[in-house]
Order: structure tokens, then sequence, then C-alpha cells
DNA sequence: CAGCCTCGAGTTCT
DNA sequence: CTCGAGGCTG
């Protein structure tokens, strides 16, 4: 009944031929056997396997085509946090990252002067995996997530022939890091598929990659030809990896048959590394995937452990970002915009250009000023870039290339209204005088009335706004609590479902704390924390409308110029006769809660301080962030400054962590963060409570 | 009065 | 995110 030996011997001798023959195909680009003899060879083993069930295991090459769909993901646990790299921009950074390592090995007895032994690799725009082997079996691959726990895709990381399914060792236990991506051409190759078959492109090869590793269905991933590249090993015990270097660690990998860079290398010193940034840079449109920089360890491993690590990123190691990128397209025109307070924007509509990863058609051009700066006219050849990695920016004109002749006016009527436009001297910013006159103006009033941070009304978006203020339906806020579900029947996309959670989203804003109802007004100059600060000074819509100027000066950030908007707001009739509408339809905001009056200083670690946040947190969005510090006691401000206590910086926090680093602010994770926000309300000193 | 610190406002794309 | 400008401070 059991089965011959020789059957069980045969399964194990095809896998391990498949496996190196797939490894020389895949990852070394050197076939050892015609693609025939593979194939016949792998038929052999599928045929042992339907045959004899009791052979098939999951670390069999068969498995690669992908098994039967999964109904989601399960979510993994990383044993050792996925931790994300600091960035440098520029040598500068670079340099200081040198000189900090240096530093910081001194403490630990180096000669500070010698020039350190760092790895360089290409920093792979893709994305990072874990792979988890038990007794030399991939037993679990899991996405970064927010670097404390991902997502199963061990299913889809097996059909990547790149990935070794077992590996040669006794190490019980193995976690190799590293990133799946989609080389160019196999991007190229998958979008004629997708354009052929009248799918969806992929943007970028980085896209195309997370959408096909996140697919339920394995075998969509399997016909993807993603491919991985290993740059790490997590290990609790980095003394027992049979490598002393980072360099030597990742030949160990390879020595496994596990892909890593080619153009990987162990350079001395800053100017190693800046020698690698350049060579790289230069070849970098050569490489046969995508990659957005560099990255740099300290090569030894004992000093990576002296290093350790600053909130959620490594002292050893930085990545070197590429300059964003740049590229040229027409400026077919200039288009003029109208915003809540009437300003006029100018935005230039450009043909579609793909930079960093995106399409981009329109970019701000600012101000009037701004497009005489930049010397733009309509129809230039110009060159656009993504500020920040996000926002795209008109940089300015190409050179060498004919110019329009399309040259910008700023309009001297509203394009919305007709209205008249101004331009008060010395100020950049030309409006439409046409106030609530203007339907522009109108709908985004309305619009910032209804926004997240105002009254937050969910589902009154622009297209809505559009037609009920187009259709005559709504003219103020007020009017919001007057629809019922005849006035939104027969508008676009709007069922009755929509139109009952809308009329329920419009209810619920009724009784919203005063200080969003005073930045929902909109008054000039009139923000999200002026507007929390004239609420608690005033307690009321009437007390704040009556107020004296000599009151609102009272008022911290309240100047004259503020105090003026105030009062001028409050004079206008019309907006009266809307704040009464609201009063009378039903709004009645609730009070505001009184801050915590100080406090007893040092009680807590965040009453009285000022945070600044930065980056994408872990589990918390930073409104959340924002209102649990608020809630403490403490303040958050948008910029780092020596006033600053503390900077919370989450994943691809830039220029604002930066910044932190040269003021030397402390910087908290969201750990260090929770960690003394947990402190608070908790009665620490038994027995001194005073409530 | 200068310079710093904040706040407000506008904006892209998926 | 970035710019412009109001308010505050030395």
């Amino acid at each position: 009944m059991s089965l011959p030996e020789e059957l069980r011997a045969r399964a194990v001798r095809l896998r391990a031929d498949l496996e190196r023959y797939a490894h020389a195909y895949y990852v070394l680009d050197a076939p050892l056997v015609p693609d025939a003899e593979y194939d016949r060879l792998f038929s052999e083993l599928e045929a042992l396997e339907t045959s004899h069930p009791e052979l098939a295991s999951a670390d069999s090459p068969t498995q690669r085509v992908g098994g039967a769909p999964l109904e989601g993901f399960r979510e993994v646990a990383h044993r050792l946090p996925m931790l994300s790299l600091a960035n440098a921009f520029d040598d500068e950074a670079v340099q200081a990252f040198d000189r900090r390592v240096r530093e910081g090995l001194a403490a630990a007895g180096r000669d500070p002067e010698a020039a350190v032994e760092y790895s360089a690799e290409p920093k792979f725009d893709g994305l990072a995996v874990s792979l988890t082997y038990i007794g030399g079996v991939l037993a679990v691959g899991a996405t970064r997530g927010d670097g404390h726990a991902g997502e199963d895709v061990t299913a889809n990381l097996r059909t990547l022939p790149a990935i070794p399914l077992r590996i040669d060792t006794d190490r019980p236990r193995l976690e190799v890091r590293g990133e799946v991506l989609m080389r160019r051409r196999d991007f190229e190759r998958l979008n004629a598929i997708q354009r052929e078959r009248g799918e969806r492109e992929f943007a970028n090869p980085r896209n195309a990659a997370a959408g096909s590793l996140r697919q339920l269905d394995p075998r969509i991933t399997a016909g993807r030809r993603l491919f991985f590249y290993a740059y790490a090993v997590a290990d609790e015990d980095m003394d027992s990896l049979p490598a002393r270097g980072h360099g030597a660690l990742m030949d160990w990998l390879a020595g496994l048959r596990f892909p890593v860079s080619a153009e990987r290398a162990r350079v001395r010193g800053l100017d190693g590394l800046l020698a690698y940034y350049r060579g790289i840079g230069a070849r970098r449109d050569a490489l046969p995937y995508d990659i957005d920089g560099v990255v740099y360890k300290v090569d030894a491993l004992d000093e990576q452990r002296t290093l350790g690590f600053v909130s959620r990123a490594p002292r050893f190691a930085i990545a070197h970002k590429f300059p964003a990128q740049e590229a040229l397209t027409e400026l077919l025109d200039i288009e003029v915009q109208v915003g809540r307070t009437g300003a006029l924007t100018p935005v230039a509509r450009l043909a579609p250009v793909f930079v960093g990863g995106v399409t981009v058609t329109n970019a701000t051009l600012h101000n009037e000023d701004e497009v005489r700066r930049k010397e733009v006219r309509i129809g230039d050849t110009v060159v656009v870039r993504r500020a920040g990695d996000v926002i795209p920016e008109v940089v300015g004109v190409a050179p060498d290339r004919p110019r329009g002749s399309g040259l910008f006016v700023m309009p001297d009527r509203c394009p919305v209204c007709g209205s008249a436009v101004s331009r008060p001297e010395g100020e950049a910013i030309a409006r439409c005088t046409g106030g609530l006159f203007c339907a522009a103006q109108r709908k985004q009033a309305l619009l910032h009335y209804a926004s997240r941070r105002a009254m937050d009304i969910e589902g009154l978006g622009e297209k809505l706004v559009d037609q009920l203020v187009d259709g005559g339906r709504v003219r103020t806020p007020a009017d919001l609590y007057r629809l019922d579900p005849q006035a939104l029947a027969g508008l676009e996309r709007m069922g009755e479902k929509s139109a009952a959670n809308l009329l329920a989203a419009i209810e619920a804003s009724r009784t919203r704390p005063l200080s969003r109802l005073v930045f929902a007004l909109g008054i000039r100059n009139v923000g999200e924390t002026t507007a929390r600060d004239l609420a608690r000074a005033f307690g009321s819509l009437q007390a704040l409308g009556a107020a004296r100027e000599e009151d609102l000066l009272q008022v911290p950030e309240v100047g004259p110029v503020i105090a003026q908007a105030i009062q001028g707001f409050f004079a206008e009739a019309h907006n009266r006769e809307v704040i009464d509408a609201l009063l009378a339809a039903g709004v009645a905001p609730r009070a505001e809660a009184v801050p915590p009056p100080g406090a007893t200083p040092g009680a807590s670690a965040i009453a009285g301080r000022t945070f600044v946040l930065t980056g994408t947190l872990p589990t918390l969005t930073r409104d959340e962030a924002r209102a649990l510090i608020e809630a403490a006691g403490g303040k958050v401000t948008g910029s780092v400054s020596r006033k600053t206590d503390f900077v919370v910086a989450g994943e691809e926090a830039g220029s604002k962590l930066e910044r932190a680093r040269e003021l030397g602010v402390a910087v908290l994770d969201e750990a260090g963060l929770r960690e003394r926000l947990g402190g608070q309300g908790q009665p620490d000193a038994p027995g001194g409570a005073s409530d």
C-alpha cells in the first residue's frame, strides 16, 4: 500500500531540477535546458502529483500556476516591524547622514574621522514584502501593510518564479525581505494585453505590481510576471547569521537562489556614496526596472546594531531619492478659476503628460505675477514637475523650443458672473467683487460649509452643489435644511437611498460644535484655529455678532485686520439673514467644551506642548492624532520651528522631519505619542486628584 | 521695525 | 505642500 519509494524520490528530484532551471531562466537569465525540456519535466511532475495526491506539496513548482481564489486576505503580524527609511533629497542631507553615522559610531569607540564602509543598492520602486521560510519551505509571504501587520499574500507570491519555494538551509526559520516589482518590459507587455482586451491599462509598473499582488485569484497573479529582489534578512539574532556585513549577507542570499540586485556595491565614505548615486543616476533609464533612488546602509551588522533606530527608521540607513521627475508638455490654455473668497486663480491646462507615475493635465499657476515671473504663454512647451512628488507644478518654459504667442491677461470681469475684478494695491491676488451674487463663490461657500472640517455633511460634493445651485434649489447654507426628498428627486445620480443618506447627513449637522459653525460661515481670514478661539471667547453666534472691536482684539490671533473682517461680515444684511435662517431652521450648535485650563504643569506630557504631524502614521489618521493631542490639552501646528516640542513622524515623512532634525526637535512615532497620551487621564499620582 | 511664527487659502489625482 | 499675509516678539 505504501507508495513506491522511487516515485517519491522522482518527485523530489523533479522539483529540485525544475526549481534550478527556473532560477537559471528567470533570475540568472541563463537557461540550462531548452524550454521544451522544462515543459516535459513539468508535465511529468504534474502527472505524478495528480495520480498520487499524497505527493503533492506546497513547495512544488506546480503550485506556481496558482490555486483557487481566496475570499480575502488574512492579516499577518510582522515579528519585527517593517520599517521605512529616512529620505535624503540632496548631497547635504547625505553628508549629514554620514556625519551622524560617524558620530554615532564614535560613541562606541570608533575613530570618527575614518571613512565608514557602506553597502549601496538601487531603491526599487515596487512593494516591500516579507517571506518566511520554515524548515526551508516558503510558509508565509506578507505585504508590508502598516509596518506592524500586513496581508497574507502567500498564494500569490508562490506564483513568482523569482521566489524560491524551498531553500537549502538548516535554519529552522528564516525571514527574507525584499521588493516585488514588475520589470518595464513585462509592464509594456501587460499593458499591450490589457489594451487588446479593452481593459484598463496600468499607469506605471509600480501600480501594476501592486494590483497584481493584491489579486484574490492567484492565477491572475501568475500571469503577470512579477519579479522579486531580496534586500534584507529580519532576525532577532543577527549574530546567528552566516555573515557579518550586509554585502556578505546578500551574497549568502544569492547562494540560496534569491535574486539580489546586480547593481549593489560596497563603497567607502561620503565620496563613495555620492559617486555611486551619480553612477546609478546616469544609468537609471537603462535599468530594466524603475527605481526612485538608491539606498545606503552601514555595511557591518554590529555597527548597524550600535546605531539602532530613531522613531520608525533605522539610523544606519537612508534612501537617497532622485529629484522629482520632470517632463515637457504643451501649455494648451490658461483658464481662470473662482474660489470661495472670489480669488481668481489661473490654472494651466496641459496636454496630458506622464510625470512621476501619473498623468497630469492641470497645474495651478497661483496668480498673475506667477505667470509673468515664469514667462509662460499659451502654446509654449513647459517643464512640469510634481512638487513634493504630489502636486503638479509648472516649473517654467522649456529652453530651445518655439515660443507660444498666447499672452495671459487677468480678465477685468469675473468669468463666471461678470462682476468687476479688483486687485488691491500690494496684494498678489485678484478677486471677483460679485460676492454671493457670483455662482462660483456661492458654490464654493456651500462646499466649504459642508466640508469635513466645517459642518461635515457627507455626500454633498461638487457635482451635487452644481446641480442644486444651478437648479435654483439652494442659494445659501440655510436652504440645505429645507431640502426634502422631492427636491432631490430627479437629480443626476440621486436615488432614494442617496437622497435619504444626504438628508440624514444634513440633519446630523445641526448639532455640530459652535467652533465648526463659525468656521463654516467662511468669514475672511477666520480659519479653523481662529474660529475655535472665537467660539470659546464668545460662546454663541449672537455674542460674536454683537462683539465690539476691543472685545475681538482680546482673542488670540485676532488683530485689527481679522476684527474688521468679522465686524464686516456681521454688518452685511445678507449674512445676518442667513444666520437667522440657519438658527430658525434648527441649527443649534453644541456648546463648546471648555479646554482643560492649563492643568498642572508636568501633569501630562501633552498639555501645553506644541506638536507637528508629518507623514502617514500606522493606525491613526492625521485628524485622529490631532484630536487626541488636543483632547489632552496639546496644540498641533503646521510647521516646525524652535517652539515645537515634538514632531510626530510617520511614513514618508518629508521636509518637516528634516527640519526637526536640524533644529534638534524631539521626534516621536505613533507608539511614542500613544505612550505619552496613555499617561494622560490615568491618575498616576493617587490621592493627588484635584477634581 | 524686522523677522519669526502661525494661520489661512488654494490645489492635483486616484 | 506651498505661498502670502496677519499677528506677535525682541
